[in-house]
DNA sequence: ATATCGTGATAGTTTTTGCCTATCAGTCGG
DNA sequence: CCGACTGATAGGCAAAAACTATCACGATAT
């Protein structure tokens, strides 16, 4: 006696707006292609459910009651929502439609995505993308829990669970103030490098361990005390003179149209970079059009930002 | 192959919600009270019928798609709908919080409804009632034919298909001007009135037949030059001079608050009434309220408008 | 008056659907 | 590596929904 949620389904609500349309069970019947002893039955149940009268049976015709009259416009919207969600499934079907929630890390969103978004909404008009930026670490627990459908993610974390599609190399330039003592060479000797002060963000940011790992690597000193919470205000301290940094080829290609502002220069013979893959979960229904999807990032940014970044030509593997 | 109007049924779409809100088959089998392979069975049945996932099932776990994310809205808004819908109708059942289609002559309705509308407001609050002026045939044919729940009218036609209940005896009053000769008395001779010119309304008005017979009654004539579209048009043409009228009682009863504007009185001997009467089809479901209803309209017009009609005791009757 | 046609309701039967129990096959954490 | 968890599957039964055939009644035309 809670509360007698004895909802009336979808196909006597269906009979029910047929027969108060024509008001003539029979042709109600034809109308819906089934027998005339089942819309009664079927409607004679649902009144029986209610508790009412929705029509009165006369033996020449069909009147709505009152509460028929009253109950028919919600019935009619119970249908309309319906057909709502039906409409909204099919067009779901194939994938590009569809809303996927995508998890980018900030040094990688705002320099990648202007330029592939917009392309692929030309292919797939239907295809959105709710974007969000977060540290690769979270990126990866996001996706593991279901608050992300696809990630983009410089680790390729050998996991069981994900399926990681290699989409590009993104080189790190090397960035000096313009009157620093090796500006002007395109490529600098690593050991020039030795001893300068490079500047990167701070700890939780993939960028940071990268940077620290060439640091090491070429004897250079990391320089802990400044450390930038973007790239924007890496880029302001490399130019106040505070050190040299590493940035993003994908940066340096959207954000320094003012060349003069700084020297970007390469290491000599050790080529540093970074790999940016599409990941999304082994489990995922949508995988198959995944796969499709990382495709096509990689050959819109070939086809746009070819002069920043490399693309293999790359299959999607599992790891 | 017109259009897979395959609806999902209300059941699988309260399962769909039930197992996003807990992203567990068992948890959410528990919570409808069903066992876990049904709950299983009919969301992968939705799903095939929708021809999508809507969950991405992992062995630890269940989550919702990007499609499931974009379709659990419009599920709830279908269980909303049927919710609403059943809601509506539990109010609905006792007929007392029902909009009827109420169809009134136009001669009654202004100066009888005021009275009781308000007062059967108070007793039932969610009752309200859909009011449409017409001529007594026109409301008969309506009547039959669906457009009215109930009509007031004073013919009683014999008709099987009617339940007719006797509402009250209303006095038809003869009204003359202040300065005509037979002005002052309360009860005039008939044969005093032989001879007078007698205006009434337009033809199709109840109302107009009924002075017809009147007149020829008492040896009255009909002035037929003039005659008025409304009962105000009515009272001002005997104001003016024109010639003197019969007016309803409850007319008279709302609407003469300067009495020295017309005489009023009755005809000696000869009481000239009309009956109105409650009908409705013997068909109705509702007929039962019906019958209580029309006990209320007699209590209302017993309490409020006793010095203007008169109720009969009578119950009400099948002609 | 009476036969005919049209209405919705009813009876009896078959098919479909929904739900159950029992069990399986993976995954995860200790 | 084991036990505890997940959802999926198989088989069976009962309820719901469909059908055909027929009925009862009212309206209408003959």
């Amino acid at each position: 006696m809670t509360s007698d949620n004895k909802f009336p389904s979808i196909n006597q609500l269906k009979y029910f707006v047929a027969v108060a349309k024509s008001l003539s069970f029979r042709r109600a019947a034809q109308a819906l292609g089934i027998s005339q002893p089942t819309l009664t039955t079927q409607v004679q149940s649902l009144e029986k459910t209610m508790n009412l009268s929705l029509f009165e049976r006369n033996r020449s015709g069909t009147l709505l009651t009152p509460q028929g009259n009253t109950l028919l416009p919600l019935a009619q919207e119970v249908l309309r929502a319906g057909q709502r969600f039906n409409d909204t499934a099919r067009e779901l079907i194939d994938g590009t439609s569809t809303t996927y929630r995508l998890g980018v890390p900030p040094t990688l969103g705002p320099y990648l995505l202007p330029f592939v978004l917009p392309e692929l909404h030309r292919r797939f008009s239907q295809l959105k993308f709710y974007v969000r930026e977060e540290f690769p670490q979270q990126l990866e627990e996001g996706l593991l829990n279901g608050q992300y459908d696809l990630i983009i993610s410089p680790s390729n974390h050998e996991s069981a669970q994900f399926i990681v599609s290699e989409l590009f190399t993104e080189p790190l330039k090397l960035v000096m103030p313009k009157d620093h003592a090796l500006a002007g060479q395109e490529f600098v000797k690593p050991t020039d490098v030795q001893g300068e002060k490079v500047l990167t963000l701070e700890g939780h940011h993939h960028f940071h361990h990268q940077v620290q790992t060439i640091c090491a690597q070429i004897g250079a000193q990391m320089y802990r005390d400044y450390e930038g919470t973007s790239l924007d205000t890496l880029r302001q301290m490399v130019v106040m003179g505070v050190g040299i940094s590493f940035l993003p080829g994908l940066y340096v290609h959207s954000e320094l149209h003012r060349p003069n502002e700084l020297h970007v220069c390469e290491l000599q013979n050790i080529p540093i970079t970074r790999v940016q893959h599409l990941i999304w979960r082994n489990t995922a229904p949508g995988r198959v059009f995944f796969r499709e999807l990382a495709q096509f990032f990689r050959e819109i940014v070939a086809e746009k930002l070819a002069s920043a970044v490399h693309v293999k030509n790359t299959t999607t593997r599992k790891i």
